[in-house]
DNA sequence: TACCCGTCGTAC
DNA sequence: GACGTACGACGGGTAA
């Protein structure tokens, strides 16, 4: 039996109302305005459909002055008197709650706030659920099981638990009432701090727990921050005096437990429709009263009283944790052990040190974490590891104390390696790559890299965006980590700035007292461990077991040695090249000054702006959010009436050569090894793709010639060739399996030029009658139509009129009908499932595909066709360097893959081993999938990157 | 001075 | 508003 209790916050709920229609208020027939009444109402309905409460009140406020305005006579002065036109609404309202026979209460002297708190303690102590139903943002200090907060938006209702109090303020429930005592509330006239808003607010808080520690630690703070929280002592206590709800409000004696019968639809609906109500009334069944008077409210545009929708956008909405989003359930148990923290033993001695191993053993699986002295991975070496096999007890084995070693390095690896590379162990790690690369230095090779929980989150969901320890932590644990900064609140090392390859942050793990530095590393540790159990169980609910076991895990060490192999630059040839690039570009710039008649910076789209538009006079052709656009096209098209356009384009073409590749890349080449090692993020992309980041080596020039110059700077080591193997027009290959279209397939199958073979098609010419024009055209729309593009875009592409274009695009579905129906199956799929998966399974959340924006719909509907298609084709690529790599180990050769440019693998090989490496590709990469149309694969080596695929 | 956002441009 | 996925440079504003 459900006993749970709802409050509903009347003037809460009644001036909302009022405001949201306050531009455009509805109207009872008798022209008063209604928007009050119409909007509670509906709030109100909406409630009990989706709630169903048994036991339910709505709270008003005292009619008297409270015990707050006795306290501080300020108290709500700067609140506007209530607008008579929504004064005259309330006992209109409570009219009609009288007559439904919905139970409200008023407390003389006391505001709903106090009223609710105290019913709401009262649940709390009986250990029965409270659900307050308020927009209130400071009765959100009374959440915590079993009372949540239940706040309308827009659409719909928010559900607020801990978690989500947190999400939306950074501060727990708890901490609510000093929070708003720090930033103040205008509208209640609480005058917080001066100068302290949200974010300082939450800061602090995080940091100090409460206003009273805060002010206690005062000196610990920085001058400025110090000097206002000095300055707003009495008001910030003062605040908290006001906002501190009172919990001992009297209430009136009998029907305390607010038991909601059947309700009085009968009596109500003259009421309502005299409101104009006759939407909402017909809703609840009653037979409509017919009335000679005008269209009420409910018959506005936008507002009629909505019938039962589908799951819309919003409705997983933002007080959904990704915890709770993925549905996953805690146990009470869980939820206990998560919200505690972790105990971690320092081990120092050889004992403890094989106590803890073969504890691990014994466990199987077990988190584990490297603790190094830098963050580059190339030159970082372990201070000490952390182990955890359970959810709340880590060990943390440094490998130094104060007085010096604290074990023989030589035999801790032994101790470690063993555990390490034990068939039987399962290594649990967040983002292992980095831990294996430290490892693989050390001398270690794990064995098996069992779960990566940075990974798992990805696969969980995929455009969540960061998924580092602390976010995971909080998002899926409510748990908050212990910051890095926070190692080092005191003595700061001083940071050296501008030294070259350093990160300009010297702050050294190393230097952190051994105590505190256990305290974190085996936070990591158990805080991975938990993690692990709740994604653990994530992973069979979304159903990505099998990616994440057979293709992602196992790509982590694959990735790892790609990055620690590196490539090689001549940065000689690139030095050379900026050089002539200065030249080149002060040359254009005089040009450029010389035609505008005065100097101005030529990067500043603003300025350029202004020459273009303002003094020159020249057409705007399309605006951005603050301007007008100088982008490439634009420009273009300006450079036929014009000659500066033309010099600014050269200009930027130069320019972003020299800052972006030819003078950013030298200085990415390591100190130590001479090379460049780009990171390959796992986790980057929502399709399944990886990223590169510094630097990003999967957008380097490839177009023109005078970007091939900078592909031409990467070299293979000394004698080496470079192997590079690229698939054929993957993307296109996977629409036609996916699609099933028997045209699209058909030219995959005989090899034909895809492109010439469109053209003939939508032409209606033979393939070898295809003009180079309309192989253009083709190839546009080709791929235009797995990006969703519109006849807009396409005929701005082809410069052709628009007519033209959709001409075109009809002929392409006319030819390839199969496409077509691909495209509507998808999203209808996606419309019901809430996502897409490419082939092997790896889903993309898309919660917005039933927006009822259109602009976002369209925008979601072209990202759903989209990443099944680049998705599948991540996949491919992965699976092939997985069987690559094994290859390469089986045939013990030396070979080493070293770039993926997301349809392509980059080796390098000496020159003996290139036949077979070639082959060996070829056979890998055609065979990574097998599919309905042929992958094609083409091979070519060099001694530059850009010597191959011209 | 450090960070954030907008615009632009490179890749596939 | 109109083409999907990334990363990163630069300008220019704001906060520290």
């Amino acid at each position: 039996m459900d006993d749970t209790l709802y409050l509903l916050d009347g003037y809460s709920v009644i001036y909302r109302s009022y405001f949201a229609f306050f531009r455009n208020p509805l109207r009872n027939p008798r022209g008063e305005n209604s928007s009050a009444v119409f909007g509670f109402f509906r709030t109100l309905f909406s409630l009990f459909r989706e709630y169903q409460p048994r036991h339910f009140a709505v709270i008003m406020d005292s009619r008297v002055p409270t015990f707050r305005h006795e306290q501080y006579e300020q108290y709500k002065a700067n609140r506007q008197e209530t607008p008579e036109d929504l004064r005259a609404q309330i006992p209109v309202i409570e009219e009609i709650l009288q007559a439904l026979g919905v139970p409200s209460v008023r407390v003389d002297r006391y505001e709903a706030d106090d009223v609710m708190a105290t019913l709401a303690e009262r649940c709390r102590s009986e250990g029965r659920p409270c659900r307050v139903i308020s927009g209130d943002k400071d009765l959100l200090q009374l959440v915590g099981e079993p009372v949540r907060i239940l706040r309308p938006g827009k659409d719909g209702i928010d559900e607020m638990d801990r978690d989500a109090v947190y999400r939306d303020w950074q501060v727990w429930p708890e901490q609510i009432r000093d929070f708003l005592s720090l930033i103040g509330d205008t509208s209640d006239n609480i005058p917080g701090v001066k100068g302290i808003g949200k974010k300082t607010a939450a800061d602090l808080l995080s940091r100090y727990g409460t206003l009273e520690n805060l002010y206690d630690h005062l000196d610990d703070l920085t001058p400025a921050r110090r000097s206002k929280l000095d300055a707003g002592r009495h008001e910030a206590f003062l605040s908290r005096g006001l906002i501190s709800l009172a919990c001992d409000a009297p209430l009136p004696a009998g029907g305390a437990d607010y038991e909601l019968g059947d309700l009085d639809y009968q009596a109500a609906a003259p009421l309502m429709i005299a409101q104009g109500m006759t939407k909402l009334v017909e809703q609840t069944g009653v037979s409509p009263v017919v009335t000679e008077e005008g269209a009420g409210p409910g018959e506005l545009p936008g507002d009629g009283a909505a019938p039962e929708k589908a799951p819309r956008e919003g409705e997983l909405g933002p007080s959904w944790s990704p915890r709770e989003r993925a549905g996953l359930v805690l146990s009470r148990d869980e939820q206990e052990r998560f919200a505690r923290e972790g105990r971690c033993e320092l081990v120092t001695t050889r004992e403890d040190l094989t106590r803890w191993i073969s504890r691990a053993r014994e466990a199987g699986t077990f988190a584990f974490d490297v603790e190094t002295d830098s963050l580059d991975p190339l030159t970082a070496n372990p201070l000490g590891f952390s182990l955890a096999c359970s959810a709340d007890e880590a060990c943390y084995i440094p490998l130094r104390g104060p007085e010096g070693a604290l074990f023989q390095e030589e035999y801790l690896r032994q101790e470690l390696r063993s555990l390490l590379t034990d068939p039987a162990c399962r290594i649990v790690g967040q983002n292992f790559k980095y831990d294996y690369k430290i490892l693989s230095r050390w001398g270690i090779r794990p064995g098996q890299i069992y779960f990566d929980t940075m990974i798992a989150a990805w696969l969980v969901d995929t455009s969540a965006g960061g998924y580092g320890l602390d976010r995971l932590a909080r998002d899926y644990l409510g748990y908050r980590t212990i910051a890095f900064a926070d190692l080092f609140s005191e003595g700061e090392a001083p940071a050296q700035k501008g030294r070259r390859g350093s990160s300009g942050d010297d702050r050294n793990f190393g230097d952190v007292p051994l105590d505190l530095a256990a305290r974190y590393a085996g936070e990591d540790a158990f805080v991975t461990y938990r993690l692990y159990t709740v994604l653990d169980r994530l992973l069979d609910k979304r159903e990505v077991r099998d990616i994440f076991t057979s293709l992602e895990m196992p790509l982590v060490p694959v990735l790892a040695e790609m990055e620690t192999a590196g490539i090689g630059l001549d940065v000689f040839a690139l030095e050379e090249y900026s050089r002539e690039l200065s030249l080149t570009i002060e040359r254009v710039e005089q040009e450029i000054h010389d035609l505008a008649g005065h100097p101005f910076n030529i990067a500043s789209t603003r300025q350029l702006q202004e020459v273009l538009f303002q003094e020159r006079k020249l057409q705007p052709l399309k605006k951005t959010k603050t301007g007008y656009s100088t982008d490439t096209a634009v420009l273009q098209e300006l450079a036929r009436e014009d000659p500066l356009p033309e010099r600014v384009l050269a200009y930027r073409m130069y320019t972003k050569l020299r800052s972006t590749y030819v003078d950013a890349l030298p200085r990415m080449v390591h100190p130590r090894t001479g090379r460049i090692h780009t990171s390959l993020n796992q986790t980057g992309t929502a399709t399944g793709r990886l990223s590169s980041a510094e630097p990003n080596l999967q957008n380097i020039p490839v177009r023109d010639d005078q970007g091939r110059r900078i592909r031409d700077a990467f070299v293979p080591r000394q004698d080496w060739v470079f192997v590079s193997a690229d698939y054929s027009q993957i993307e296109l290959v996977v629409l036609a399996h996916l699609s099933g279209d028997e045209a699209l397939m058909e030219a995959f199958r005989n090899g034909e030029d895809v492109h010439r073979r469109t053209a003939g098609l939508i032409f209606g010419v033979a393939p070898d009658e295809v003009s180079a024009e309309q192989r253009r055209i083709a190839k546009t729309i080709n791929f235009g139509v797995m990006y969703g593009m519109s006849a807009f875009r396409l005929s701005n592409e082809l410069g052709l009129p628009r007519k033209q274009a959709e001409e075109f695009i009809q002929a392409y579905f006319g030819t390839y009908q199969g496409i077509g129906r691909f495209i509507e199956a998808t999203v209808a799929r996606a419309e019901v499932e809430g996502e897409v998966r490419t082939l092997l399974g790896r889903p993309r959340p898309v919660p917005d595909i039933l927006s009822r924006n259109k602009t976002v719909k369209a925008a979601v509907e072209r990202v759903v066709v989209n990443t099944p298609i680049q998705g599948t084709a991540a996949d491919i690529v992965k699976k092939a360097m997985l069987a690559v790599s094994q290859r390469l180990r089986q045939e013990n050769l030396q070979a080493r893959m070293i770039l993926q440019v997301h349809d392509e693998l980059i080796l390098e090989c000496p020159p003996g081993e290139e036949q077979q490496v070639r082959a060996l590709l070829l056979e890998e990469m055609s065979g990574a999938v097998s599919l309905a149309v042929p992958l094609g694969v083409s091979v070519e080596s060099g001694d530059r990157w850009g010597a191959m695929h011209q």
